[in-house]
DNA sequence: GCCTCAAACGTTATGTTATTACATTCTTCG
DNA sequence: CGAAGAATGTAATAACATAACGTTTGAGGC
């Protein structure tokens, strides 16, 4: 696996945010999906934190920049976002992330460090997970999978034993 | 793997309550532990519902029988509970489940069924978890693991289809 | 057995996350 | 243009969780 895949590693950011606005733009128009102003600053604050944040900081600075202030903003624009791909919630944290590989179709599976607070989406392959087989030989149907690791990402691992 | 194991099956209840307590009773004073009233009145109302319960509706169950009536008796009781593996939150539905393998050391698996709510644990093996396979590759260290699947159970898949 | 101290418990207060309900505006399309 | 549905805004409230502090209890040392 290509270690920024990850994201634990630094990269180009200013790029970054750019590119995935533009992929997004590009998906909507094609699938026919409004990327409102609203929906597109909140993917933004996401991408330029690269982080989980929570609805309401979300919420706190969508209000700041002259949207509405009430929760609702919030949760409308990161349910369209969660719902189409874009972000993903964190269900660990209570808080979102802009997904790291849109277009593609995919499980996330997310590795969250408990000491700098980073967090990093992998790919999986969700033919070969451990809930597909699970799920398999009990005749459950998966609609949905959260697969969160909590730990020490190689950063803090480094410092700690420095 | 043992349909059993996996939870969407009948099985002995009246047993499988009083079981479950006897164990966790000796778990306890094996490990120096105390498993005082209201830690062992929350799990037990864990087990008689057999499903994910939210901390207040334990809460609620626990002050109507003569125990504290606010949330800190609960969260503490869950904390415990949780923290000792004789328990498991659910993070997707923020809710509390009794854990179906005690003893074991394990990381476990959720299959949950949005349409009858009833919620699975399965057992996992760590060693093999996908998500292990990513922190090897990527020197992420693994403390805590979550792992839950929506989907539909095999009983109410075979409803919907008659 | 008695004392000490940490753990457990109870309560008040507050913080954080999320939804319901309803009025208004914008878009789409015939 | 006009109807229908989507998107937005706001107010109110529900649901989930923790901080802080005083009191009780009981495990473990003497
Ligand atoms: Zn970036
Ligand atoms: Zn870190
Ligand atoms: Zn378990
Ligand atoms: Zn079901």
């Amino acid at each position: 696996m290509d270690p920024n895949t990850v994201g634990f590693t630094k990269h180009d950011h200013s790029h970054c945010i750019s590119d995935a606005i533009t992929a997004a733009d590009r998906m909507c128009r094609d699938a026919g999906l409004q990327l409102t102003p609203v929906r597109k600053r909140a993917l933004s604050i996401l991408l330029e934190e690269h982080r989980a944040l929570g609805a309401y900081d979300v919420l706190a600075r969508l209000s700041e920049e002259g949207f509405g202030a009430q929760p609702p903003v919030a949760y409308r624009a990161l349910d369209f976002l969660t719902k189409h791909g874009l972000a993903h919630k964190i269900e660990r944290l209570n808080a979102f992330i802009a997904c790291a590989h849109p277009n593609e179709l995919h499980t996330p599976a997310f590795l969250i460090c408990t000491t700098c607070h980073a967090v990093a989406e992998a790919e999986t392959d969700p033919s070969h997970s451990l809930l597909s087989q699970i799920a398999e030989t009990t005749g459950f149907t998966i609609a949905r999978a959260v697969l969160e690791a909590e730990g020490t990402c190689p950063n803090c691992r480094e410092k700690s034993a420095a």
